[in-house]
RNA sequence: GCCCCCAUCGUCUAGAGGCCUAGGACAGCGGCCUUUCAAGCCGUCAACAGGGAUUCGAAUUCCCUUGGGGGCACCA
């Protein structure tokens, strides 16, 4: 049995986006199932649109899902370097070695020349590419020199996938492309080829994307006398409507989803799930079980659509499933920045925690845990309402200020202050007032929270404590005072 | 324009000739629970793109059409 070695091989021109990162999960859930090895090699063979911070993008989102690599950047290895820019005397030597046994050639064509072709090949809607006039011209190297292959003319190329099949392909509709660019940089045919060679790359698995650059692949593994990988292309995700995922589409950004609050755990259970399924029931999945389960054969071939609804739910489970200890460690740094600016940091820790026990089970994201429908009442003292929520349909202004202050009375004589002793005091007071629960309640919660959706009500005053619960409901009942 | 890939509920998907009056999940809708919200539970709506062919029998095989997507750079 040959030994797995898959790779994800991401370009340094941008951050990487959830297409992107579930390319690597799918990797590195292959080479965790099978005990083979998974690498990472960066291919920052285009200088002009390197940005700077991509790579750390690129490495970042890899660590926050945990998606770790056994050779690659920081990791080493024995078949590195791992960035194809310290590679460059490699493919110059090879599409050098390429040339000289008349697989390759050097064109001397100007890009201005080469713009002027496409254009008119475009305009008499002929389909556009390299029209081979260097082709065998014998040309040297020269300043403004690339090196193109020599597409074997005639023939097919037939490969199988692992994920679609059988696949063939027109040798007459691929032109020759360019191996290496006049700045000396590969391109990224070349480089992947070579390098997935020499670092025993097993399996290429891949957008979809890629499929139909795979018979120039095959080409030139051929040209070099290579055995090539197996080849999966994997289904792409698209936005919402049907075409490619793009910013225009919200967040796209993997670590945006971070920054919004959703858990690693729950973004790698979605995302395993864009083009991968275990049966026909089977939803929630932990990374172990990722591993166990993920094989190539239950990867589909269709197009995904990143459905957030359904991860919006997801992450909800996950949420939920913490306890309400690593809940609250999570929530907190997104409490701390989400909180109004008034708000004294840091924050009283055991009663953030306690807060968070009621927020839990409500928020979709740890974002939302500091959303002002959710927590901020429980932080700020200036809680703003209209009087008017205070009253009940079936209530008016004078018996919502008798209930408020019959309430603060016996608030105020309460030994102790515990959901439990405050749901034993409260609830005969509705009937003694002869009201209904709900009645009593509503205005109670309006009056210490500003909202009508809130976490349970005994539970919440007894999160916010004696003193500002009955304060709020003094100042509610000034509020209705004020009313007129 | 040319080449390639794909095609089951709105979305993610199960389905590898009879187990399908097509299953699950999200969303939607209705109900239960309940002090509100959330969660939970129960129920409901909802799909095999169309047409041929093969077969006793097709969502499943083949062909065509249509639709969608991807590719066609000195970008990856």
């Amino acid at each position: 049995m040959k030994q797995i070695r898959v790779r994800y091989a991401p370009s340094p021109t941008g951050i990487p986006h959830v297409g992107n990162i579930r390319t690597a999960l799918f990797n590195w859930l292959f080479a965790r199932h099978t005990g083979g090895t998974f690498i990472v090699r960066i291919e920052d063979t285009d200088v002009a649109r390197t940005v700077p911070e991509a790579l750390e993008a690129i490495l970042e989102s890899l660590r926050w899902l945990g998606i770790d690599w056994d050779e690659g950047p920081e990791a080493g290895g024995n078949a590195g370097p791992y960035f194809q820019s310290q590679r460059l005397e490699l493919y110059n030597r090879m599409s050098a070695e390429l040339v000289a046994k008349g697989d390759a050639y050097y064109c001397h064509c100007t890009p201005e020349r080469l713009e002027e072709m496409r254009k008119e090949q475009t305009a008499r809607k002929a389909p556009p590419g390299y029209d081979r006039r260097c082709r065998e011209l014998g040309l040297g190297p020269a300043p403004n020199a690339v090196i193109r292959f020599k597409i074997p003319l005639s023939l097919k190329t037939t490969f199988r996938d692992l994920i679609r099949g059988e696949v063939t392909f027109d040798n007459a509709v691929l032109d020759d492309f360019v191996l290496l660019k006049s700045d000396g940089y590969p391109t990224y045919h070349l480089a992947n080829v070579i390098d997935d060679n020499y670092m025993k790359i097993s399996h290429v698995m891949r957008g979809e994307e890629w499929l139909s650059s795979t018979p120039r692949h095959l080409m030139l593994y051929r040209a070099f006398g290579w055995s090539p990988p197996e080849f999966a292309h994997l289904p792409i995700i698209l936005g919402t409507d049907r075409s490619k995922l793009s910013k225009r589409h919200g967040a796209v950004a993997l670590l945006d989803y971070r920054a919004q609050g959703y858990l690693a755990e729950a973004m790698t259970n979605f995302l395993a799930l864009l083009g991968w399924s275990l049966d026909d029931k089977t939803e929630l999945f932990s990374k172990e079980e990722l591993c166990r389960h993920f094989t190539i054969e239950r990867v589909s071939q269709t197009a995904a659509i990143f459905n957030k609804e359904k991860l919006d739910w997801m992450n909800g489970v996950y949420i939920r499933a913490l306890t309400t200890d690593a809940f609250a460690a999570r929530a907190l740094p997104f409490l701390e920045k989400g909180l109004p600016p008034e708000i004294v940091r840091p924050l009283d820790q055991s009663y953030v925690k306690k807060v968070l026990a009621l927020v839990q089970e409500r928020a979709k994201t740890l974002a939302e845990a500091a959303s002002p429908e959710l927590s901020w009442f429980f932080f700020t003292d200036r809680v703003d309402y209209p009087a008017e929520l205070l009253i009940d349909k079936k209530l008016d202004k004078t018996q919502t200020a008798n209930l408020l202050a019959t309430t603060t009375a016996r608030l105020d004589v309460l030994p102790a202050f515990d959901a439990t002793t405050l749901e034993g005091m409260l609830r005969p007071l509705a009937e003694e007032m002869g009201l209904k629960a709900g009645q009593l309640f509503g205005a109670l919660r309006t009056a210490v929270s500003g909202l009508t959706a809130t976490p349970p009500l005994f539970q919440m005053m007894e999160t916010l404590g004696k003193h500002r619960s009955i304060t709020r409901i003094r100042e509610a009942a000034a509020k209705l005072e004020a009313l007129g």
